[in-house]
DNA sequence: CTCGGCCATTGACACGTTTTAATTCGCCGG
DNA sequence: CCGGCGAATTAAAACGTGTCAATGGCCGAG
């Protein structure tokens, strides 16, 4: 139709050139994409021969803003240093792939307002979904995706609402067993070295701490604070040198990489772990294998954790109506190793 | 349709109720949004204000399809469990978040086909460019791309074509210092833990090896290999078993994560490092921190990788023709530390 | 006072697809 | 022999924004 050449002109090739070439309209085209069972078996499979000659790829945006959704999802995470995130990722990527979608990867990097800039141009981009480790417990920083029909899945993080999904682990009964182990391998003075307190993984682990020393400790038995701004291996240091000055029995970190600080700290200061001081970290995370010392942790189904989350996200949009929001409980689990373990 | 759901107020306020509101045309409204110098400092005030009461959100599908070009970019790494990629990743996000883009992020797990279904897929979504480390030499396996005028910039690989950038560390000078390394102090029989050797970046590291104990090595100097199906911990251990039959004098690993695993199985063995066997690893990751023995390796400004990677690729989407393909290349740096000294 | 020029603004069309209502065609029951 | 029905296909109308030529108003030069 258009001026001369039917040929090869580098003129982007869409549904209406293939639908040309294949002699059918744009309409059927566009069936045999999105409702193959609409088309005649034969016609079908001229259009998808077409389609591969001619080496069609189907405008994204286009398609999106008719449709009025698309393929994307967004994810929002702390922080992609931390392998406890990326684990997530890794699994959410994996399941996403799996189905055909595309992941927007944000990081808020724990900051409120880089968060509400992602979740902006999540919103923008018009995202399926969205999967979010939120930085606080703010009551409803997600109103702009729910009004526009966007989806929200908790990760890591219990729902704010009753109709929202969220896949959690159990951050207090993980405290709790940690700080119980602690206490039945004979520590009374323990330090909690946690990241900001804002971060609810960091606060509930400290309430299970805080329970498990009321509920199972002897009277003199009692939990010492040491917090420090980020969950890295460096901050763990630092308050390994604040810790020197007075040792506790027992050092519990809100997670393994503050562990690790820690731990490099105390040795190269000459202290024994785990003999004149207990150590345990969180997360389990895998990078400890060859650590000087075998650290005690509370594992995580972190993988799993993404992937599950995902899979909600994807039922909750997919489905026409008669998807049942679910709060999902993971129980961690405690791993004993060296660090704990006294000769 | 939705029966349930009572929130009538959903008349989706798009450019056009801006414009209806703030008592001005939707033209106005959009270069508002795009060319906002083009517009009387007056109505611009006007029009973001009602933009914000109202909580207009353009709408990003819409966008693209007109403009011919989104705000979106794709990165594929090979694995996102593994720390090198993912503080790349966390460089590119970091930047494309300030320059307002939101990234993509794709997994090919090293396998070619999953690869092309990213690839194919973020072509769809109509990306401005995409950033990639490719599992292989393939010849041209990003023409789909550059037919459509994707921009790519390889990631930790050198390009494949002049016109086209890359931001890669020299592996052949890594493996190379790491060897080099190893022969000063007096190891002979090296053993080179690596992975796939059809993964460049191994595949480099093991040409360096060679070179160094040629042009640097004693006659009797040589260089035993082992290959590992992953860049693992898990794998670096069963690697380690294999060896534990004859041990070098020393093992260079293709990875930190190999390197740990071989540590750990090392140590489990009863066999002293650095006094029997001297370590190696590659990447100088952060979570070696706490590592039993402090672990020699080969430092690499990752974080740094993907932020400049990001910058050229923006550089080269944005700029109008006048963008010179830059192929950067970095050079390692050699980390010394306690497991290559023995006391 | 008039005219040309300039800037801010406008209006209408185009982007490539999905979707709905309409159309064709073959076929069967009456 | 006819009317009507269903399956397969089509034509055309959106979806919300960006772009560009065209419009209108304002000011200084003549």
């Amino acid at each position: 139709m258009a001026s001369s050449d039917p040929g090869q002109r580098d003129g982007t090739i869409g549904i209406k050139e293939v639908a040309l070439a294949a002699g059918v309209s744009p309409g059927t085209v566009s069936n045999v994409l999105n409702r193959p069972e609409r088309v005649a078996a034969a016609t079908r499979a001229r259009v998808m021969e077409v389609i591969g000659e001619l080496g069609f790829v189907r405008n994204g945006s286009a398609s999106s803003l008719r449709a009025g959704q698309g393929r994307l999802v967004g994810l929002m995470v702390h922080d992609l240093a931390n392998p406890f995130f990326t684990a997530m990722a890794a699994g959410v990527e994996d399941l996403m792939s799996e189905r055909g979608y595309a992941v927007i990867l944000c990081s808020s990097a724990t900051s409120v307002e880089r968060e509400d800039r992602n979740l902006r141009m999540l919103a923008e981009q018009g995202v399926r979904g969205v999967l979010v480790t939120p930085v606080e417990d703010g009551r409803d920083r997600f109103r702009l995706l729910h009004e526009r029909g966007i989806g929200t899945v908790m990760l890591d993080h219990a729902a704010t609402r009753p109709q929202q999904c969220s896949v959690t682990v159990d951050d207090v009964a993980g405290g709790h067993m940690a700080v119980t182990h602690l206490l039945e391998r004979g520590a009374r003075d323990i330090a909690y070295v946690s990241g900001p307190l804002s971060i609810r993984q960091c606060a509930d682990r400290r309430t299970g701490a805080l329970q498990a020393i009321e509920q199972a400790g002897p009277p003199d038995a009692a939990l010492r604070e040491v917090e420090v701004p980020d969950l890295t291996p460096r901050s763990g240091q630092r308050a390994a040198e604040r810790l020197l000055a007075e040792l506790p029995d027992a050092i519990f970190c809100a997670n393994d990489l503050l562990a690790m600080g820690v731990l490099r700290e105390l040795l190269q200061q000459g202290v024994r772990v785990p003999e004149r001081v207990l150590l345990m970290g969180y997360d389990d995370i895998e990078f400890t294998t060859a650590s000087a010392v075998q650290l005690t942790s509370v594992r995580q189904p972190t993988y799993q954790l993404g992937r599950i989350a995902a899979e909600l996200l994807l039922d909750e949009c997919d489905d026409t109506g008669g998807h049942a929001h679910q709060q999902i409980l993971f129980q961690p689990e405690l791993v004993v190793r060296e660090s704990t373990t006294p000769a």
